[in-house]
DNA sequence: CAAATAATCAAATGATCGCTTGATTATTTG
DNA sequence: CAAATAATCAAGCGATCATTTGATTATTTG
């Protein structure tokens, strides 16, 4: 029971969280398991780099891998991993003065339905009152979505926004607070008329809530 | 709303975790504050390079500074670092073997008595039927303790084996799971004749677990 | 089997990390 | 005021990190 040696190991993990990219790619994997050239794609990054950061969060045993045909998806190895994301993320929430900022700035023009959160917002979503909607591709909604909620990927939002009534309140999520896709959503919904806000709140925050998620069975 | 930028300010708080000698630092300033040299001195560091890592932890806004006299007290920024350490030592011991190994190895030799924690804990010792003792020294005792625990500081344990009774239950605790101090003072213990055992927790456990600590009040 | 794709590896490079040594700045104490 | 102490700073070093480039290994597909 050596401290010394104990918390070199416990260090491995804070190096794995040290770089932006491996903190960015945890939190695309907290969504769904991707297969490295996805990752790299979204990391905007070169395929050997996005290699060698998984690397890293390997041999810290954050993520597993798992090799199809000539792709290797690589997932959370543990539920735990979100949870330890979320730490550090309002943790830096809470501590840094440069993310309390950007937070503050962001919630000074939020609107109350955006603050409607949990069970609350599940019960306005069953009784019909909110059309929710989830942002993100199609095979992160499969792999667990809030109850109730509809898969609008990006590309579709058009078809979406054709479709939808301009009174009924939409509720958009996407991969979490730091994720710009449902902020951007949520501006051409509105740019429509639709009267659309955005919730900050991704898979990870739902769960550590307590909440229940959704899940798609696989073919 | 970038996450890019926001991951990257997270990271620094990632990197301020990297390091096992800043681990420690973190975990011996979550027991009350301290002097960089007090704290050079525990780490086995110079001074100069304890006071290199204590600013990593400012850069990160982990910990606080208080100039008092010749010397300068650090002491953890907030609660939630606190936290934030629990969690990774639990992401640690849930995922990495090294980590698990030992853990296990401990465990098979506990007794009942270690498994004795919270409520349950405070009752026994309530009610005189178990002695608690805090092996920390006197400054971390004062700094925040578990109720009805009594201080015994590694420098006055013989005092006490000649003034404690051979039957009655001890348990010993000190700054949490990696802290071998409870480990060879629960052995002297022991070799004393003495019914002791050693309580895995520390103070950022027992607060976590929602259970109330005493403080003394400064002079 | 040859060509293409996904991923890893290996080597090289510039940047950063962790520490030491010695100088510098406050602060206290004789 | 001079000497001693606590802490930080600055320069220098070897080690590690993050990336690029090009080669290598599987795997699929024509």
């Amino acid at each position: 029971m050596n401290g010394q040696i104990l918390y070199q190991h416990v260090a491995r993990i804070g190096l794995a969280a040290s770089n932006p990219h491996r903190l960015r790619a945890l939190n695309l994997l907290a969504q769904s398991e991707k297969s490295v050239d996805v990752l790299a794609d979204l990391l905007g990054l070169s395929l050997a780099a996005t290699s060698a950061h998984l690397k890293v969060l390997r041999s810290a045993c954050l993520v597993d891998s798992r090799k199809e045909g000539r792709n290797v998806f690589y997932r959370l190895a543990d539920e735990s991993v979100g949870s330890l994301l979320l730490s550090l993320r309002r943790t830096g929430e809470r501590l840094l003065p440069e993310i309390r900022e950007v937070v503050r700035d962001y919630h000074e023009d939020r609107d109350a339905m955006s603050q409607l959160i949990g069970e609350e917002l599940l019960d306005r979503v069953r009784s019909g009152a909110v059309t929710l909607i989830d942002l993100r591709p199609d095979m992160e909604y499969r792999a667990g979505h809030f109850p109730g909620a509809r898969s609008v990927p990006v590309d579709q939002l058009e078809q979406f926004i054709g479709s939808a009534g301009k009174r009924k309140p939409i509720v958009a999520y996407c991969r979490g607070p730091y994720c710009v896709a449902a902020l951007e959503g949520v501006t051409r919904l509105r740019e429509a008329k639709l009267n659309a806000t955005r919730l900050e709140w991704g898979v990870l925050e739902w769960r550590e809530a307590g909440l229940p998620l959704e899940r798609e069975n696989a073919a």
